[in-house]
DNA sequence: GCATCACATAACGGGTCCTTTATGTATTAG
DNA sequence: CTAATACATAAAGGACCCGTTATGTGATGC
């Protein structure tokens, strides 16, 4: 079914935000586009498994995809399903697009 | 300081959608608007506690208020903060208003 | 005051998250 | 083929999440 699906994707999309390290990870790929999951590890000053995990809930979560390139993998913020994630979550709410116009009038 | 605030907020907030029963019981506050503690276990079918437990990671991230009315206690969505907290996201992940247009139109 | 209603919290078991250390797998270099 | 590199997965322990029943707290009505 339809909404079998959503039963368990949109938590796992909202869960994949609700962790500090993986903001940290977020952050970094917002701001240089795409890594390497060595040079996350390197400059987050974290443990390779640990990165590697975290970057498995994110995938999941379609927060974040990868791509192989000869040894390395490469990930990137995956903006367009985080889009499509949101707006899902807000049909649900039923925050409507008029609503989200107002606010960024400030009414 | 400003971004240690940030270390828990973000994650708090995003924790609150990352599960099926809140979803749940956001849809409902959504489709009503405003509905009480006791009304929102009758309607999910869900003992009144386990709500209450819910309804308090709902209010500790951000994305329900309460008001109090005698003794029942009325539950609605903080579109406002949710908003709020969503630009925060969107700021860290270096996600711009223009990018967020062209995924309107389609682009 | 006493009983009742509406809600919050406590206690408990089972599951999942998160971390570290250890091991497995896939790709490349020689 | 062998060794090394880059990444994924397994195991283990502590912490937190999530559901139930039982109990506590605060407000209303008699």
């Amino acid at each position: 079914m339809f909404l079998q699906n959503q039963s368990r994707e949109l938590p796992d999309h909202f869960l994949a935000f609700a962790n500090p390290t993986r903001l940290r990870i977020l952050e970094r790929l917002g701001s240089v586009g795409e890594e390497s999951v060595n040079d996350l590890a390197l400059y987050l000053r974290m443990s390779q498994p640990r990165i590697s995990w975290h970057l498995r809930m994110l995938r999941v979560g379609g927060v974040v995809r990868t791509r192989r390139d000869g040894r390395q993998v490469y990930c990137s913020l995956d903006v367009e399903n985080i889009a499509r994630e949101r707006a899902r979550l807000d049909q649900l709410l039923g925050i409507t697009e008029r609503m989200k116009v107002r606010e960024e009038v400030g009414a």
